[in-house]
DNA sequence: TGGTACATGTAACATGTTACATGATTAG
DNA sequence: CTAATCATGTAACATGTTACATGTACCA
């Protein structure tokens, strides 16, 4: 009678399918592979790691070398995230800071918005080179690339795309009248 | 000595400029306005205003006809939004559990992710198509549009537009080989 | 007069964030 | 030997979610 996993958790399980992990592991994993649209910290990733072990669906090996703790998957644990994979995914939420204060825009003064909004549209950039860059890498490498993980990747690049465009087509009294285009 | 505002605290102040509301108008508001990109519920209102009202930022009215509790802005609320507002507004945060299914995917048949994608992009259609329509109704109306909410509501056209060309470049293994064009 | 929409609120819990404490091992 | 990195963990708190309890007023 477990409650439904939570899409963190979960997500540890499908790490620990790669065979066993310690924490410090999983949070260098998740934030590789998950980081662009998954959040976690360290230490939601220890708590949930002790919650699982509690219920079962992980357990934890020998202390290694630095005092690593790795955990395994039980079968009851590979159960869950089994069922977990295969159950209908929430509705994505979205929390953009940026829009909140655009949409309050008339309440600051348009010089002070446009330079909120360019800093802003600078980190995208970034993020955007960043993302096709890992693209080009992924597709240079030796091995085959995995089809998973670059569709993911494509949402990133579809929308830092996206939030690029937006940026550019935005109105003057946002943007500020002076032109920024060179990178 | 103030902590700063909460984005969804600041946001209740924002409205709370267009005159005195209830917790019950605020949630209404918020939905409508910021809602896309913004989720807040009735209890997390309440306990904002609570805490605000605790704070001297917003101060209770007489109780009016359905027992309505109309909060309104003190001069330190409007000082403490004005500062919020023109803060350097956090990263956003993204949380999409379909990309955790889709990054787990081989842990699943593919007829199954299959169906799950369509659902969701049937929903992003929705979703699209809906945005449009609130577009236009906003250009159509008789007073002039207002420039700021209409930036936040081009947000969300673009991406759900990226969102959808995602979609549509997915490859087979996860899309699906049935081609589902039709609408 | 009875159902629906309005309206406020509490309780309990889940999840996320920040800061800190502690110790092990490695590299320079 | 010492600084950096590896590694685990706790504490405290902020924020978000779900479920429920209570009562008011309108309207068919």
């Amino acid at each position: 009678m477990e409650r439904p996993l939570n899409p963190t958790a979960a997500s540890l399980l499908g790490f620990l399918h790669h065979g066993p992990m310690t924490g410090w592991d999983l949070v260098a994993a998740a934030q590789t592979v998950i980081g662009n649209y998954w959040t976690l910290t360290q230490s939601q990733v220890y708590r949930e790691l002790a919650a699982m072990a509690d219920g079962g669906l992980v357990v934890a090996g020998e202390r290694g070398r630095r005092d690593r703790k790795p955990y395994s998957l039980t079968d009851q644990g590979r159960d869950a995230f089994s069922e977990w994979v295969r159950r209908e995914p929430g509705p994505e939420t979205i929390r953009f800071p940026l829009l909140l204060t655009i949409v309050f825009g008339r309440h600051l003064e348009p010089e002070r918005l446009a330079e909120i909004v360019a800093g802003h549209r600078a980190t995208h950039r970034e993020r955007l080179a960043r993302y096709e860059e890992m693209r080009s890498t992924a597709l240079g490498g030796t091995d085959e690339p995995d089809v998973y993980g670059m569709a993911t990747l494509d949402f990133g690049l579809h929308y830092e795309r996206a939030v690029l465009d937006w940026f550019e087509q935005l109105p003057a009294v946002i943007r500020g009248s002076v032109q920024e285009d060179s990178v």
